[in-house]
RNA sequence: GGGGCCGUAGUCUAGCUUGGACCAGGAUGCAAGCCUGGGGCGCUUGUGAUCCCGGGUUCAAAUCCCGGCGGCCCCA
């Protein structure tokens, strides 16, 4: 018998760009192979995966007050273009429906890029009075935007698939304010339960979201050291409130306008799922969205092939009750070996190994994913050493991401050291900013990478002492730069 | 935004430079049978390709040219 090792994750970290594509296609989670560009299909474990994922966020947006809600995709031209900043940077991106059968359509209908101009409307309708809001709500819906850079999938896609959106209105500025501060709570329980880890950023000026008066971004470090945005929250202030008309009546009879926030996660929180906790033989999935969170491999001999697999059912039986989602791998045609390989490769987190000589001893071989570790226990005790067990791989999959991301973050205070940080090792690079614009995109510019913004709140690590490091100025705060997808 | 590489069975790939001996070769997968079975066994047989699409050049195109669609990589 070969000893299983722990994994590697070589390949993982030198050949990132290789290992995605694989692991989509092999195990599979999502299919590319669909001839419009930028688009793919989930198949059905790529979609269990994200139906798993959904429901995180769901549940954590429903236990905070939000409730779903579902708007049309198609929005006239003339209710996409009534805030300025937002028609400015979308118009290049917006696909549009112009034909009904052969007639052309009176108004454009674009595909949404994103729905507050869908939605806001709506909300000049449903808001009268004070007693109207808040209003909290979000939808879960594909999205369309004609990228021009190269696609990716998953990544940078056209049709943005799993776009969670929500949108909220407000009495006033201190109460939209607070709400920010609870969809960054949000967003952050949800990145927790799925152990991604994440930095959270209030993005420069010039990248905010078109419209907002700010954006705080949270990002995730891929194995390749390059940054992705995995989910934004934005203080819209009255501007759209303002293009869209949504008041409420005072108390001493006048009108004011609302204020707003919104956030977005995408599917890209998938992407991060798959890639922070793989390693080179395949995914590790949390058990809490795990398909399957413990599969079984009947070790079967000829002759007692009945034994064996009736065992395994019974345990499948246990587990079940025990409210674990498990499989028995019965497929005769193929060995253990293979089956091993197969399910390690679906990141599923418990193995459970049933053969003649552990009907005999009345145990199990248990192996965890992650370290591919065996331990034996007891069939009597499967079920609890099973959920020990799933925990305890979660619990190192979300150490190993943290740690491994924390790495990753460097503080240097000369631009000399911020070139080679990026160039060697990646990350997130921390520096002390003037806080000017121009010399912002000028240092973007210069290092070939984007500042993600200054870290939000307890992340603030400024010195004021320092100066900036491509200006030389005096610092007025910290700056993220890093490369990023 | 700029540049490069590429598209051949489900997947990966040989062939393309120098057009013909390629009704396209291999591996893997898949199916059946045997042998096996605690980490991708082996053997036999079978299956599977509008050579991405359209046009052009030519006696002859997977191969050369043009356009489109799609994919990957690098740089700004």
């Amino acid at each position: 018998m070969r000893l299983a090792k722990t994994p590697e994750r070589k390949v993982w970290a030198e050949n990132y760009s290789d290992w995605f594509h694989k692991i989509l296609s092999e195990v599979p989670v999502y299919d590319t192979r669909y001839p419009v560009k930028g688009t793919g299909i989930w198949t059905p474990f790529g979609f269990k995966l994200r139906k798993g994922v959904i429901e995180i966020i769901r549940d954590e947006l429903e236990k905070a007050n939000h409730e779903e809600v579902l708007f049309p995709l198609l929005i006239p031209d003339y209710m996409l273009g009534k805030e300025g900043d937002h028609i400015k940077k979308f118009d290049d991106e917006v696909y549009w429906v112009t034909h009904g059968g052969r007639d052309l359509l009176d108004v454009k209908l674009a595909l949404r890029p994103t729905s507050e101009t869908a939605i806001y409307p709506m909300f000049q309708l449903w808001v009268n009075a004070y007693s109207d809001l808040p209003i909290r709500i979000f939808q879960i819906v594909n999205i369309f935007r004609y990228e021009t850079k190269a696609t990716r999938p998953m990544i940078r896609v056209r049709e943005v698939s799993t776009f969670k959106e929500a949108h909220t209105a407000h009495a006033t500025r201190e109460d939209a304010e607070n709400q920010v501060q609870d969809g960054i709570a949000i967003y952050s329980r949800i990145f927790e339960r799925l152990r991604i880890p994440f930095f959270k950023s209030i993005r420069p000026e010039w990248d905010k979201f078109p419209g907002a008066e700010y954006s705080v971004a949270f990002d995730t470090i891929l194995p390749d050291g390059k940054v992705l945005q995995i989910g934004t929250v934005h203080f819209l202030g009255q501007g759209f409130a303002k293009a869209f008309d949504i008041k409420y009546m005072t108390a001493n009879g006048g009108y004011e306008y609302v204020w707003q926030t919104c956030y977005g996660i995408s599917e890209r929180a998938i992407a991060a799922l798959i890639s922070t906790h793989g390693d080179d033989n395949g995914m590790n999935l949390p058990s809490n969205v795990a398909p399957v969170q413990a599969v079984i491999i009947p070790i079967v001999y000829k002759g007692k092939e009945e034994d064996v697999l009736k065992k395994c059912n019974e345990v499948k039986g246990i587990l079940t009750s025990a409210g674990i989602r498990t499989a028995v791998d019965d497929r005769k045609e193929i060995t253990p070996g293979n089956k091993y390989f197969a399910w390690e490769l679906k990141g599923t987190p418990v193995r459970i190994e049933l053969g003649p000589r552990d009907i005999e001893a009345a145990t199990a071989v248990l192996v965890r994913r992650d370290l591919l570790q065996k331990t034996v226990v007891p069939i009597s005790a499967i079920a609890e050493g099973t959920k020990k067990l799933l925990a305890s791989v979660d619990e190192a999959l979300g150490e190993r991401s943290k740690k491994w991301m924390a790495e990753r973050l460097t503080k240097v205070t000369s631009l000399d050291d911020l070139q080679k940080t990026l160039d060697s090792k990646g990350g997130i690079v921390e520096v002390p900013w003037c806080g000017g614009r121009g010399c912002g995109e000028e240092m973007e510019a210069k290092m070939n990478a984007r500042i993600l913004g200054t870290p939000y709140h307890d992340e603030m690590v400024v010195e004021c002492s320092q100066s900036c490091v491509f200006c030389g100025k005096d610092a007025t705060k910290a700056i993220r730069i890093a490369r990023s997808y």
